[in-house]
DNA sequence: TGCGGAGTAGACCGAACGTTCTATCAGAGA
DNA sequence: TCTCTGATAGAACGTTCGGTCTACTCCGCA
């Protein structure tokens, strides 16, 4: 077998939609994506069928890659539940802070894609479906009266996060959604 | 004077172009607008300039109608500074639990338009200045340790409950959002 | 050596995009 | 009555959209 200098047209094509398709939205052009990924327009719809395909693609991709960003965050934050839910605020100050960073993708998603039949609509749903199950396996370690209420509220917060990170690019959101969380976990 | 029984064009396509923009996006196109406010297509350009200039005008419009619903919502709910920033949340607890609510319309276009020169940016970002002043105002008279930051945390609750209302359109991230803001206003 | 599959390059399609244009019409004012 | 203004209808512009198609090239394998 021989290694590869650069992956698949495949690979490449997901890698550039990932990338562009944050930088400027889910509406951005198929020739803008074959461009950046040095791909024959042919292979776009052998690998995916369409556009709409290649999107809901890299959204599934970008899901399982945040989603191991919070396992991750929450895994080095040791064992306390507290602790460990506190720590994804710390992650999300360092991802809002980042120079590039444009606000939720999910968020984006759901608001460009009118069509609610747009497959990219029921992965965003499972996305937020995860992540909440996430915290919630948390949260039920801290036997507080209403779990699912406090779920539901760091969720919130989170989004509220991602939000005011793109809206408002100074400040620090996560920070002071921070400081919300730790007044929610006692 | 004869009393019109239908508004000018002018009128006709902002009412338009503001709730189509909200349904499907800034992104709608300009034959669908024309078509939705019965406007000749020569009358788009004579009084906006082009579609840029009427979604900024749109935008315009939409964010002194806001304000002035949070504006009303803050007056009705009596002197107690407290109160009157609570009253925001009830208040967003009927915007987001409306059938037709897809998401907060200014973080909407801020996601949709990725050229930082899009004139809708600078609207987007007076509109929510105006809104932290109006936050500020009340929070101002509570005399807390750090004014600013609470000021920040309503904001992040306000981002959250409207990202949230349209990500997970089941539940009531506004009521949600008003017991955080409980805790952070003593 | 020849074959088959995968990838590339690029022309091409119909449709929609935002924009500009001409032509017509209705109404108010001189 | 004549004219000017603002609106209408709609053709047409060039560009871009997502998608299909043909032709050529490359490479592993038999």
């Amino acid at each position: 077998m021989s290694t590869r200098i650069q992956p698949g047209p495949r690979e490449r094509l997901l890698t550039a939609a990932q990338r562009l398709s944050y930088e400027q939205g889910v509406n951005v052009g198929v020739d803008a994506l074959l461009t950046a990924a040095n791909v024959a327009r042919r292979s776009l719809y052998e690998h995916f069928g369409g556009k709409d395909g290649l999107i809901a693609e890299v959204l599934r991709r970008a899901a399982a890659e945040d989603l191991d960003a919070y396992r991750s965050a929450i895994a080095a934050a040791g064992d306390d539940p507290r602790a460990r839910l506190l720590a994804v605020f710390d992650m999300l100050d360092q991802v809002v802070s980042a120079p590039d960073f444009r606000g939720c993708r999910y968020l984006g998603a759901d608001l460009a894609l009118a069509d609610p039949a747009h497959p990219a609509h029921e992965i965003t749903r499972e996305y937020r479906q995860s992540l909440h199950q996430l915290l919630a396996r948390e949260v039920s370690r801290l036997s507080l009266p209403h779990p699912a209420r406090v779920t539901d509220q760091l969720m919130l917060l989170i989004e509220g996060t991602l939000a005011t990170g793109a809206a408002r690019p100074a400040g620090h959101p996560a920070r002071d959604a921070r400081a919300l969380a730790e007044h929610l976990l006692p």
